[in-house]
RNA sequence: GCCGGUGUGUUGGAAUGGCAGACGAGGCGGACUCAAAAUCCGCUGCUGGCAACAGCGUGUGGGUUCAAGUCCCACCACCGGCACCA
């Protein structure tokens, strides 16, 4: 058959359109499958070949759930508040409604011209004042239950472009879109409280089935670790510096301590340091850095001694110095630690550069030369001294300073509060109103959606305002409390809070009453299996599970874990084998291949690449190979024949089913189709096959290649869609072989193959072997000292 | 520096501890054609050999095993993530 994929393409996309293929049924009896994509940001440059890999595995999985009978959700949103969008409005002067509205129709045309079975009767938009209505009535929800809160931090602020930066956007203190220096600046930032979760998400991680490696980056975000805090006092004052340490086994060990240059303690205490000046000198200097940049640097360790106070080591009373250094955080346990430098690499390398203490209190190591951070006798360290185990050490110590009240057993996360505020136009507006009188005051909820006011400029305001702040209409309001006038937030919500329950609303997406219909909530609920890629696993996850279990806390979802399970899918990379970017003008435009080849091509190339979950390079000449199988497909219609397919043929079709099915489960989808393709090699060695086996093999392809599939499905007289037909079943008996080729080897190398009744006994086998052509002479004259037997695998001669 | 991952032909990649290189791409040869493209058929890890065949071969070096790409130890290279996390 000639395979004219430009009129199937656009045929059978118009069929599914018509009869609503795709659409999801609320509240079938059919089993359900909840199938979730990473929804995409509209950005201005369109789709590109990665997003058809993001989507296209759970879109093979979707189509074989439904042909398998499941009643399927598939839906597709946009993400579209953004960054991008505001840049781009600012540099245009066209508003970011227009641009959003624009792009999504692109993405939409894009997505649909591949075929993807997306649920387009339930398309939702987080830039939808229908949308975000519950995004704010979510942040309202929180705000009521205490898990907002206001706090001064420090963040990179340009003031050439007066907007503050992210840590990716700010490195090396240099601005990414000016190049000018970076300053930290104060400023009030909003919080959820994040942390009151931290272990549950912990602990919910073992409910889900999630890969392994997503679970282990999201345990390590969290980073939960057990310890102690202790209390150090200060000499001389009536003042103590709590530490918290997840090594109180080496306390003894203890010869200085390092707090962060913002600790309070320092402000409290400065008429008796004596080096205030040059205390001051090191804070500001600190202030030019960034977090991420006195994070970054890992060689020089840098600090001051503060002079005049010295801290007392609660166990041996010994008197030890406190100094100042940028590597100790305010915003991590308590802003102070005690340093070990006997058992610590940094605090080694700290004590050598400053001239401090080292005592060991571990036997086994060389302190003179390097840090000792092995296991060993506890030594120096009173009546810790002769306990071997860390975990006796660490209980003794701990009840020791429980018991003088003078420390206390500890958890703490490394997981941060989440920053919630954006100086930035397109966004969810925070609802909340500043009241001189009432302080915070929440927008009442039947006043919800606080939409955004029209503007034309989006510029930031001066001193790094959103531009909100400009639109006094908006700013100025009324107190909902009590009726005087004050003022209105003008900061929004970041991108993640849209995305961090889009999934519940796909459930409902028109519901003007709830967020989503409570019962069909029930129906839907738990996303079955939820794929995307690996740079939103720990974030934009952690965030989203965090919404989840709140809302499950206030009633409002059933369910505490969102995702059942996880996978993630491996980048495309450029055909010169770099990450794509429009800068090294190696990206591929989904288009340009559907235009040269077809939907089905583009699908089924970027399956069979290579491993799903691995990166994998483009290449041109793949695509054709992908083409060459769909020609040889069609094709292969014209070896129908009236007579029965070969049992070689039914065998090897029976065997592609099985493949096929679980390739498909396990996301081995290049298998999947090379299966396929090894089969239609056969039949075109056969030259013939049944009509009842090709229809087997096209319901095979559908996933992968609906369009074709659809026609050559009518072609061979069948009246339903494909894309609904029954998905083939295989007989095991079939699959089985009744003759197997065993490898002989001698001493473990193959010295030939033998074919044998797949029952054979182990004698028999071994009768056989022995007396193959091949391996007898190789035998004659030589010790058997082993004979192994391993059924349908192999036989092995060990001989001397 | 720490954490996670990956190293297999010319190339993308296959291989529940059991015949390494399935299936593609590329290359070579043949058929068809006036010719080319397309299509179809065959060959294609390296070395030696006319061949049968032999030896070598999954980043490097060890180890476990009758048998290792696969398991263990040490190292090297590359990719991704990061928050000097006490």
């Amino acid at each position: 058959m000639k395979y004219d994929y430009k009129s199937i393409e656009t045929k059978w996309q118009k069929r599914w359109e018509e009869e609503h293929a795709f659409e999801a049924k609320d509240m079938s009896e059919k089993p359900k499958f909840y199938g979730l994509v990473e929804f995409p940001y509209p950005s201005g440059t369109g789709m590109h070949v990665g997003h058809i890999k993001a989507y296209g595995g759970l879109e093979v999985i979707s189509r074989k759930r439904r042909m398998q009978g499941y009643n399927v959700l598939f839906p597709i949103g946009f993400d579209a508040y953004g960054l991008p969008t505001e840049n781009s409005a600012i540099k245009t002067g066209i508003h970011p409604r227009a641009l959003t509205d624009r792009n999504i129709e692109r993405f939409t045309d894009q997505l649909k011209r591949v075929g993807f079975s997306f649920d387009w009767s339930r398309v939702i938009d987080t830039t939808d004042d229908a949308y975000y209505k519950w995004t704010q009535y979510i942040f309202l929800k929180m705000f009521e239950k205490g898990l907002v809160f206001r706090d001064t931090a420090f963040v990179n602020y340009c003031p050439s472009c007066k907007v503050v930066l992210s840590n990716e956007d700010s490195q090396g203190g240099k601005c990414d879109i000016c190049h000018s220096d970076i300053i930290q600046k104060s400023k009030d930032v909003w919080y959820l409280r994040i942390t009151a979760y931290a272990d549950r998400l912990l602990t919910g991680l073992d409910t889900v089935d999630y890969l392994p490696n997503i679970k282990l980056q999201q345990e390590n975000w969290i980073g939960k670790s057990t310890g102690a805090f202790v209390d150090f006092s200060i000499a001389d004052v009536d003042e103590k510096l709590r530490v918290y340490t997840t090594r109180p086994d080496t306390l003894f060990g203890v010869t200085f301590m390092v707090i962060a240059p913002e600790h309070p303690m320092i402000d409290k205490l400065a008429d008796r340091i004596a080096n205030m000046d040059a205390v001051v000198a090191y804070r500001e200097e600190c202030a030019k850095k960034s977090e991420f940049d006195r994070t970054q640097l890992v060689k020089d360790k840098t600090g001051v001694c503060l002079d005049g106070i010295t801290a007392i080591n609660p166990v041996s009373g010994k008197q030890i110095p406190i100094y100042i250094a940028d590597y100790v955080m305010m915003g991590y346990g308590t802003g102070a630690i005690m340093a070990v430098p006997a058992h610590d690499e940094r605090d080694y390398a700290f004590a050598k550069k400053f001239g401090a203490d080292i005592i060991p209190v571990i036997e086994g190591g060389d302190v003179a030369s390097e840090a000792y951070t092995g296991d060993g006798n506890m030594i120096n360290s009173g009546f810790l001294n002769g306990i071997s185990t860390k975990k006796e050490a660490i209980a003794k110590m701990i009840a020791h300073l429980e018991e003088r009240g003078i420390g206390e057993a500890g958890v703490q996360y490394k997981m941060k509060e989440w920053a919630f505020n954006r100086q930035r136009y397109w966004g969810e507006p925070i609802p909340i109103v500043h009241c001189p009188h009432c302080g915070m005051v929440p927008v009442p909820y039947d006043e919800l959606p606080l939409r955004l006011p029209e503007m034309k400029e989006f510029a930031p305001g001066e001193g790094g305002e959103s531009p909100l702040a400009k639109v006094e209409s908006y700013v100025n309001c009324t107190c909902p409390r009590c009726g005087k006038a004050a003022k209105r937030e003008t900061d929004t919500m970041p991108q993640w809070a849209g995305s961090s329950w889009y999934f519940l609303r796909y459930i409902d997406p028109h519901n003007e009453h709830a967020l989503a219909d409570p019962e069909k909530l029930k129906y839907w609920m738990p996303v079955d299996w939820y794929n995307g890629g690996m740079e939103h696993v720990t974030r934009h996850m952690i965030y989203s599970r965090f919404w989840h279990k709140f809302l499950y806390d206030i009633g409002e979802v059933n369910t505490d874990e969102p995702y059942a399970k996880r996978t993630a899918q491996g980048l495309i990379l450029g055909q010169d084998g770099e990450k794509m970017s429009k800068s090294r003008g190696n990206v591929v435009d989904p288009n340009e291949v559907v235009d040269a080849y077809g939907a089905d091509v583009l699908r089924t190339y970027i399956l069979f690449m290579g491993d799903y979950a691995s990166a994998a390079p483009w290449s041109d000449a793949g695509v054709r190979g992908a083409k060459r199988f769909l020609d040889r497909f069609a094709d292969a219609y014209d070896f129908i024949s009236e007579k029965p397919s070969s049992p070689a043929l039914i065998s090897a079709i029976h065997k592609t089913i099985r493949k096929v099915g679980t390739d498909i489960e396990e996301m081995k989808f290049n298998t999947a189709i090379a299966s396929m393709m090894g089969l239609l090699n056969t039949i075109f060695e056969e030259k013939s096959i049944a009509k009842e086996e090709y229809g087997i093999l096209v319901r095979l392809l559908c996933p992968f290649a609906p369009h074709l599939a659809e026609e050559l499905w009518e072609m061979l007289g069948e009246k339903g869609l494909c894309s609904l037909a029954a998905w083939p079943e295989y007989d095991e008996s079939l699959t089985v072989d009744q003759t197997v080729e065993l490898a002989v080897q001698i001493n473990g190398k193959v010295r030939g193959v033998i074919a044998v009744d797949k029952a054979l006994d182990r004698d028999g086998v071994l009768a056989i072997a022995k007396n193959d052509e091949k391996i007898s002479p190789l035998l004659a004259g030589k010790t058997i000292l082993k004979e192994i037997v391993v059924p349908q695998k192999i036989v092995n001669f060990v001989v001397k």
